[in-house]
DNA sequence: GATGAATGAGTATTCATTCAT
DNA sequence: AATGAATGAATACTCATTCAT
């Protein structure tokens, strides 16, 4: 008995799946030009062929696996929100940076080594800004709001600053005092 | 007749210094295994082989580059200082993470790469805890004199600040506001 | 729809047969060092890749061929007899080296290369022992039967007449007159 | 002041020895191709130019080599001798077979691989032959005169079997019974 | 006579991608 | 949808040889 299209969808979806999760792990552990694409097909249990069913080149690949995920942190920090953030609402921001890290840890470091890699940037420079430039206005809002002297150096400051956690937190999680980091923040630019 | 051995060291230094520094251009720009090896030899008007005359290969000259990038900012910082920093001595510090950045762009973008990838990483893990080891405790030890509570989340929140800033500017030096943001970082950090 | 596992096993080992087959001719013709990969490739039909899909490195190649050439022969002389060979086995011995020679030149003109070769030797040197060791204690038991007053000597010098009508055959095979030599031999040594 | 063109000469000479030996040494060790130029030129102690100096290329290194090795060994033997060897001197040449392998291992090493290596052997084929026909033409009028029934075969025989005496010498000088072999070939054919 | 910097063709090996099945 | 054999261009690295000094 064939299978019905939506049994058919649902093996497509889940096979993407597993080739981003797998992928995204591993170019976070090795770099992209320091994984190859018969790597991932076999940490994945499949043939090299078969990503090309879903991927139509390796670049497609890191591009879908950082775009998707931009469009997750969206969905959850929900950047694109017109009104401006109260002084709650940024404490719970920035406690959520911390748990997002820890619980993405692979992609925030595919993130920055794509943000350092000026030829992968290029792919997505576009959904990067979409992405960044409203997170950016919030923060220059917020500080406007906040009545201080140079909201724009304290939103990029600010920004810097989570890119620098970032940094630090992905190579090294064990050792980073990430909570009490971002408690020391919370005192420093809410006060 | 042959050159003199003054004549011979000469030339030698000089080829180094030439692949050296397009070496490094060119890792900061395209990554360690995106740069290849016959790139840097063209870039530098050389033959492939001549690189291998002087560095036993691309590990032996990445390497030399990041360590011989650290003494120059060690030579620069006098980060081994035993002694406390003042508030004037942090202050012409930070000014200085400004220029320094500005005057050697390729090299910390280099740097923000190699500390992102993991094998290239090992390569120069021991130089790299020299260099940074008595550069965070001097930060702890000034912490610790102004008599803040955290002194050690303090130095790593500005340690992971200074990475980001670096982060932000070599990737866009065009537009990162650098010197507002360490004029509100003295501000934040030393009142 | 993807071929058969037996498919793809019988597509395995005929493309690897070829493939030993094409380096074992080129080896013996023109040394280890003196035979390239690419040459390989180019005689066999094939794409450089394809090589490093059935053999991990050109070292392994050749260690394949010869460990494989020495199973092959050990079947043939069923050299790890217990017991002690009677007259008629040794007339039975001697003239088969002579068609053994014939029948596979290209492999023992390898096998005398690889012994000249120390680098590749130590590759094999198990392999080479465990063929080697049996045969020798099999004509030392032989030529202690038979009561001669030095029988290790007579061992050794079978031995290393084997090797030089090896040397001899494979070097001009025309005019080397092999089977004569042998039947003196005969006469020589079983008498 | 100058030196003179005897002085000139001697050194020259004393170059070119030192050259050969360290070549014949490396090329014994590790083969024609597993030797580089530059290696012989920092064993030798002297600049990889200077070689080129006094041999046109690497071929003509190993050939020189070769040949003068021939000159050398065609000395000591009088292998041109017009007349035929009595018992007396068959011993003589036996023994002294033992004792030249002895002292010149590297030089009959290389002579071996050469011999297995047809692109090299091509080089001196003509110097070969003129070496070995007269050896060879000897070994037969000495079976001859012993009347023995197939002089050729014998001559061949025995010279198979001083290859492989020398090829199992050269692998392992250590542990080859080679003097007690020696007498066991005068104990067989001389009777 | 002597040096060693410099070249460039060559080597082993890897890998993204294709395609017949 | 799925396989893995096959390709070929690219990569790091080596080395015989040249040549200005």
């Amino acid at each position: 008995m064939p299978r019905t299209e939506e049994q058919y969808k649902d093996i497509r979806e889940q096979k993407k799946a597993l080739i981003k999760e797998t992928a995204m792990e591993l170019f976070a552990q090795k770099g992209f030009s320091g994984t190859s694409m018969s790597l991932i097909a076999k940490q994945a249990g499949i043939s090299k062929g078969l990503i090309y069913n879903y991927f139509t080149n390796k670049e497609d690949l890191i591009k879908t696996i950082i775009i998707d995920g931009f469009k997750i942190i969206i969905d959850v920090f929900d950047t694109n929100k017109d009104g401006v953030l109260t002084d709650e609402e940024m404490v719970f921001f920035l406690k959520g940076t911390s748990s997002i890290l820890k619980e993405n840890t692979s992609f925030w470091k595919l993130y920055l080594i794509v943000m350092m890699q000026a030829d992968v940037m290029k792919l997505i420079e576009n959904e990067f800004m979409e992405f960044l430039a409203p997170l950016l206005k919030t923060l220059v809002q917020y500080f406007e709001q906040k009545g201080v002297k140079d909201p724009v150096a304290h939103a990029n400051l600010l920004g810097a600053l989570l890119d620098g956690i970032t940094l630090n937190y992905v190579i090294d999680p064990e050792h980073f005092p990430i909570d009490s980091i971002i408690d020391l923040i919370i005192d420093k630019f809410l006060k």
